[in-house]
DNA sequence: TCACATACTTACACTAAGTGCAAGTTTGCA
DNA sequence: TGCAAACTTGCACTTAGTGTAAGTATGTGA
């Protein structure tokens, strides 16, 4: 997303880094007001229970001014998704060069088992789970972020690069990285505490493990001993 | 998708498989009038320049019919897709039981390389890229199959199998799909001959094998020889 | 073949999403 | 201070999507 949700009050010159202007300010505030008024009518009614109308209400803007900042009330939303994907590709670039794509998958999506980073995306999913609408948005967010590696993938690995290997490694990685999420989720619902956090980091790792190892051996045990060595991929019985 | 789009009208009982009685009949038929009425709006006024109404007056039926059939426009051009990834994992479930998860996907997958289930999708995917709505569709299409191909494999590995392995490996074999379709059509366009064909089946393959091999070597040659030996995968260099 | 129940279609009315436009208000800058 | 550009807002309009009640077709049992 990123950019996705920036409408027409700002659809031309977005001033590079420097000079935080009272605009810039203030249409950051306008924006996150929003999200966060929509966030809040999610907590309180549900999902499927306010309308747009009610969320700008509830910001202090008109109707309007909420659709120069959002295509959607989903897209609204979506923004704390967008924020929590952003904050793992930015991980992801800041790998070194020289480092294979999946370690640096794995890296960044290690960085978001945080409390900090998780905790509003954890919330987001609990809270979206019955809803078809906010569903896609979710599948639209991970779909820009697997967009957003191949791109890293391809500056990193040169553009000599088979565009099949790009497309098909990074919505592996992505799609471990959702698997984790998921299976994290239905486990331990919105349970944000140490413990929790660790067993989605695990799944991560393990989720990376078996990509790494091309989803050799069908393990029957629990997910904790699922991909052992993921550095020392068993390869046999593949295919 | 499959069921996903039986509404109001439908909602009750499914008579299984005997009598296509002449209220089933007349069902199938409205149905797929409405979803081919759509289609050809969107080929000759192209994404975003017809309505609903548009469809329903075309297809001969009410607007409020077509909602009774499908929950969106969207939705009535999704059943395109439907219709194609219900094919191929109906392929997948014919795979015998011994086979490896993703030997099965592999033999799936190809049997869609045929230009008469590709045909309708391919075009669906030329016509459908430019629109934001559309693109969301098709996406909830491949999220759809994905989780058939996991109660798929569940079965079929036994209900002891971790879920993250699941998961994340139905996943990555939908990504892969995906992959390969993806860079087949930005290659071939709507193009399917018996050549371009033959590309997509090869990059299904060469998908599949990365996917297999861990995605080993990042190979700097065209994909066509990107993954040489997709049953004899390369240990090597893997992160 | 008649009647009756059930399934399906349709018209109508209503709420809400999303957009163009023009007039107001705020901010940046000379 | 004053002007231009950016931003907000109200208004009007089209379209999506849904509930409801009345009409039409279909299956069934006598």
């Amino acid at each position: 997303m990123t950019e996705t949700s920036s409408q027409e009050a700002t659809a031309e010159s977005p001033p590079e880094q420097s000079t935080p202007s009272r605009r810039e300010l203030n249409k950051a505030a306008t924006r996150s007001s929003i999200a966060s008024a929509a966030l809040d009518l999610l907590r309180s009614n549900g999902s499927g229970n306010f309308t747009v109308e009610d969320i700008a209400a509830s910001a202090g803007v008109s109707r309007r001014t909420f659709f120069n900042y959002f295509p959607s009330l989903e897209a609204a939303l979506a923004s704390v998704a967008d924020g929590f994907m952003d904050h793992a590709l930015e991980q992801f670039r800041l790998r070194p060069e020289e480092e294979s794509i999946l370690e640096s998958a794995q890296a960044a999506l290690m960085a978001l088992a945080d409390p900090m980073s998780v905790a509003p995306m954890a919330e987001l999913f609990s809270l979206t789970q019955d809803n078809r609408q906010l569903a896609r948005s979710e599948l639209e967010a991970w779909e820009h972020c697997t967009e957003q590696i191949i791109d890293a993938a391809r500056s990193r690995l040169g553009t000599g690069i088979s565009e099949l290997y790009l497309h098909a490694l990074a919505g592996s990685v992505i799609s471990c990285g959702k698997a984790a999420m998921t299976v994290w989720f239905t486990e331990h619902g919105p349970d944000l505490s140490p413990k929790s956090l660790a067993a989605l980091r695990q799944h991560l790792i393990d989720a990376m493990g078996l990509l790494g190892a091309g989803f050799a051996p069908p393990s029957h045990t629990s997910s904790q001993t699922a991909a052992a060595s993921p550095s020392v991929p068993t390869t046999k019985d593949r295919f």
